[in-house]
Parts: C-alpha cells; structure tokens; sequence
DNA sequence: TTGTACGCGTTATCAA
DNA sequence: TTGATAACGCGTACAA
C-alpha cells in the first residue's frame, strides 16, 4: 500500500482535506502549512492516486487507442501522431493491439470502458457501425480512423487517392496495371479496389482479374507477390500496391530477380511512409497525412468529450506523390 | 454517469451487496435472485468499474509496457509477445512510447504509477539502474528488457551474438567487415561495437574506424550509409548491421547501385525479424527469441508482484542463423 | 439467503 | 485558514 494522503495528514497533524487543497496549490491555504505539507509528500514520496481521484471526479485523463495491428507502420505512425496531438493537454495515450481479429477488438474496447478511459480512439476498426449500437455508447466517446461510415470518424478518400495514382499511369501509356491487395477484406481495402476497377472501366481498359494479387500489407507479402505476376502469360507494366510496405516488397523481389524499377516495371505504393522519399528508387505513393488524421481524431475525441453530437464523419484528400519509381511507357 | 451496481439494486428491490454477489456468481445466493440481477445488469448494459475495483482491492489487471520507440520492429514484436504471454491471465496489456526521452520515460513510468497498475515493463530503457532509486519502487514493479545492468531484466547477450557472427564472417575469409550503428548511445549498441572491436582483436585484425558508419536503426539509416561505404579507399567485403531493417536499407542502396549480394558484398542483421527469411536475398542475422524475452519478462513481473526479491538479471543467447546474404570470400 | 455498515484515496461542500 | 463530512462504485465482514 503506498504513501496516501492521510499519512501525510497524520505525520503534519492537520486534516486529509487540508493537505489535498495544499497539494492542488488551492488559494484558500497559508503559505507555511502549503510549504510544509509539499516538502512532506516530497520526502514520502507521495504519488497521487489516479484511481480515486478518478472515481470521485467521475473523469479519466487516459485515452485509449486501440490498433488493428502493430506491424503496419502506417498505424504506427499513426499513434505517434495521436501521441503528440495530446501532448501537453495533460493526457496520456495507452495503446493496445487487436490483432486483427473482431472479438479481440470488442474485448479491447470493452476494457477501456470498464477502466472508465476518457474515450477511444480506434484504428483500422473491424466492429465499425457496431459501436453505434453499444448499450451505454454515449459514456464513452469512440472515434474510429479509416471507417468512414460511421459518424465519429476521420479518414482518407482512399477511392480518389487511388483513382489519381492510375489517372497517372494510364496517362503515362500504361495499360496492365496490376493490384497487390492487403489480403484483409476491409472497408479500406474494398475502397481502393473499387477505385481501381472503376479507373480502369472509365478509361475502357477491359478488367483482368488475374492480375489482381493478394499481398499481406506487409514487405513478406509484396516479395511473394512478384514470381506470381511473372508468370502470367500476360504480364504487367505497372504494380500498383495496397501500401508502401507490399511497394518496397515488390521492388525487392523484382530487383533481386535482375529487374530495373521503373524501367521494367512501374510501381507505386500508399501512405508516403518516411522510408518512401528514402528508398532506392524512391517511391511513387498516394501520401496519407497522419498528422492531420492523428489531430482530428483527438479533436472529435474532445468535441464528443464535450458532449457536442452534430458531428459529420470527415473525409481528408490524400494527395500523389510523383517519385522514381515510376515511368512512361516508351 | 453510468450504470452502477445501486442502480440494478433500485431496479430490482434488493441492497446492493446482493447484487455484487449476484455478478460474482458467489455460491450463497438464490437461483432466481441471480437470473433476475443477471437479466437485469444486461438489459441496462451494466459495466463493471475497474476503477472502484482497484481503489478497494488495491489491486490492478494493467500491465504498462513503455516502449522506447514504436518505429523498431523488434520492440513491436517484443509487444506482440508480451500480450501472448499475458493472455488468458485476464490481465490487459496497454503500450505506450517514450520516444527516445529519458524524461518522457521517466513521465510514462509515472502516469503507470499513478494510475497504480500492475507493473511495468520497460523496452529499451534509458531510466535503466534510475528505477533503484524511485522514492516508492516497492509499491510497483518494474522489468526492463535489453538493460542486463538492472536486476530485474531480461537481456540476449549482445557481445556474444555479434562474436558469433563476427567469428562467421572471418572464417569465410572476410578482413575489411563495416559496423552501421543504430545512431544512439545505448546500452545494446556498446555491447555491439564491443562485441565487434574484440572480434577484431582476437584475430588479430586491424580496427579501422572509418568501417564504422552510423545509421538509425532503419531502413533509411542503411540506405544512406551505402554511398558512405563505397566512397572508402578500402571498401569493405562484409557489412555487419546494427538490425535487420538496417540491413534491409544497405541491401537496396546496394542493389540500387547494381551490386549484389552476397555476391559483390556480405551482409549480415541483427533480430532475426519475420522480414529477415523472407528478403530477397534472405538474411544471414543473429536472432533474438523475442518470445523468450517476452515470456520471460511477464514472469519476471508477476514474481515481483508475488513478493520475490531474490531475483537475477537473465540473459538470453542469442543464436547465428545463415541465410543468403553472406557468401565467403573466393 | 439477504441486508447493513464500512473502507479504499480523493475532492468538494459546508461549517467552524 | 482549517476541519469534519459526504460522496464516487465496489467488495466484504458481520448481522439478521
């Protein structure tokens, strides 16, 4: 059991209630018993309790954040993000991770609200509209990212983000464009398909399903993704793939194989990750600004906090990046 | 507010101690008591408050794990095996970084302390041996990984592992070996280059500080420490990397460059990452059982919590696994 | 089998 | 300026 505030009561000789208004520096307090009490606690080495004073104050300074899944880096940075859009409000961010499965995500949630958290943030949600229907939803705001149906959300337009990175490479004299999918039926990755297939149905590109593949959002996934696409009978030109991380696979597998990117093939990715400007060549990728998605999320968070309910989902635009590893057909 | 245990008690006529009897299944209760506080705690979507619980009980079901910096693969993986090992103890696991900030850490410990949970387990600590002097340590346990000094700690021996893939790479016939550090002064990374100095000695090699260039631990450290290498008077044949994601980097900025490896140069990672098996070339790395750590570390914590104090800092032996990416020297 | 009473650590209100 | 008291939600010892 550690140091409480009665202790420090009874080693001054005053009242509980005297030595909490000296801690909170409360106006009504003589500077001696103020002085005295602090060096006190001081020397005890008095951590208040979060735990009671949450219960009395029936408010939490934590925010929860749970994440689909810590091996996407676009998650990650996303949580940096909400780190530093928080820092300095006094709050603290915990995260955990659902594993990409719905019972863990509800049992996850579910944890937070029994802690009595300020709110949750979640991302890459698999319960989606599900929250709406929670049976005390309105005691724990939920915001989620990257789930734009539901009301209390901030995502990209990831069916325009995809739609301009084919508009370039259709322009630039590309017809078989390739897909390497998260392998994940999410609403996000349904999204990019769909601007995918609609890109290539305005343009009168007949549609190849084979040259649709399934990656694993990760660089294992992209790897495996390339001895496929060389054995079509009718190979690609240009890969697009569901995410950075699948890119730098590509290319890997494509360089390891002898060829040259973007002379032999183009390829682009998603997010814009740090390692994206980085990479040998660099990447061609449809940017998606963490930053901006980080801080709206925990503003949605303070507005719900707040009590506000008119509150629409936001949508931000996701902009391309022309890099090096991309070309125009000769 | 939400719904609390006097609220179902109102609802159904009886005093609240029966209706925490009746949620806890206690044996000294009626059948039909139980169903009808059971149907009613669902019906009005009733939550138990971990808060109150851990106020009266003194006792917490968070484990803290702060995290040096969630942009490490090994520390994510180290995560995800933390919460394996955790599962099913009914215990939830919440992260959070300090982003390589010894006061940011220090804060973090804090909040964890606070917030009175079960323990803390730190990765990558810059606290390290600081934890032996908290005013109050008793009251919560503290576990570092990969900080051997501290005596409650689970470690790989990191002088060992790089020995191991030092003692590899000389036998296959290789002198001139480069070192791409991870760029910050950490306890791992002396144990590395020590690893790596004495390596040299032992054989008899002469040290060459210029073979030592400085990364940041990920891809984009590797990527930019290739043209520093080439750019030497005497390149080097093997490159050893602080991480894998390093080695990663140093591969492409190679490849990029039309080297291959191992062909044109050998290059060794260090964690034995899901990446590592799967690049193209596969990677010759030193692995880091980080279930083991994970495991072990969560055990570690729950003796502490039981009251043991006889306890020693545990290192675990790291292993040399060959891949691809290494080749002798003809 | 159920109800009453109390305590956990803190804050807020009211009285002194 | 300080002290006493109640309250937050839950668990438990004891009484009924």
């Amino acid at each position: 059991m550690s140091v409480s505030i009665k202790d420090i009561a009874k080693r001054a000789g005053v009242a509980p209630s005297t030595v909490s208004r000296a801690l909170a520096n409360h106006p009504r307090i003589s500077p001696e018993t103020r002085q005295l009490i602090q060096n006190l606690a001081k020397e005890l080495g008095y951590v208040p309790s979060a735990v009671a004073r949450s219960l009395v104050s029936n408010r939490s300074t934590t925010i929860g954040v749970a994440v689909n899944d810590f091996l996407n880096p676009f998650y990650v940075d996303l949580i940096s993000n909400i780190e530093e859009a928080v820092q300095g409000e006094d709050y603290h961010v915990f995260v955990s991770s659902f594993h990409r499965n719905r019972e863990r995500e509800l049992s996850l949630t579910g944890a937070f609200f029994e802690r009595r958290l300020a709110g949750a943030i979640v991302v890459g949600s698999l319960v989606d509209n599900g929250y709406l229907s929670w049976p005390n939803r309105a005691d724990m705001p939920v915001v989620l990212i990257s789930c734009p149906a539901y009301p209390f959300s901030v995502s990209v337009d990831n069916y325009r983000g995809v739609s301009a990175a084919m508009t370039y490479l259709i322009e630039a004299g590309h017809r078989r464009i390739a897909f390497v999918t998260q392998g994940h039926h999410t609403n996000t990755e349904q999204q990019r398909l769909a601007g995918y297939r609609a890109s290539l149905a305005e343009r009168n590109i007949p549609p190849d399903e084979t040259l649709i593949v399934h990656g694993d959002g990760g660089i294992t996934g992209g790897i495996k993704a390339v001895p496929q696409l060389l054995a079509l009978p009718h190979r690609p030109t240009a890969i697009f793939c569901y995410n950075d991380m699948t890119a730098i696979g590509v290319i890997n597998g494509l360089q390891h194989q002898g060829y040259k990117v973007p002379q032999d093939f183009s390829v682009v990715g998603f997010d814009d990750l740090g390692i994206a400007a980085a990479y040998s060549p660099s990447l061609t990728t449809v940017r998606q600004p963490t930053d901006q998605l980080g801080q709206f999320a925990v503003n949605l968070l303070y507005h719900l906090a707040a009590g506000q309910t008119h509150i629409a989902p936001q949508i931000i635009e996701p902009e391309l990046i022309v890099r090096q590893s991309t070309a125009a057909i000769c």
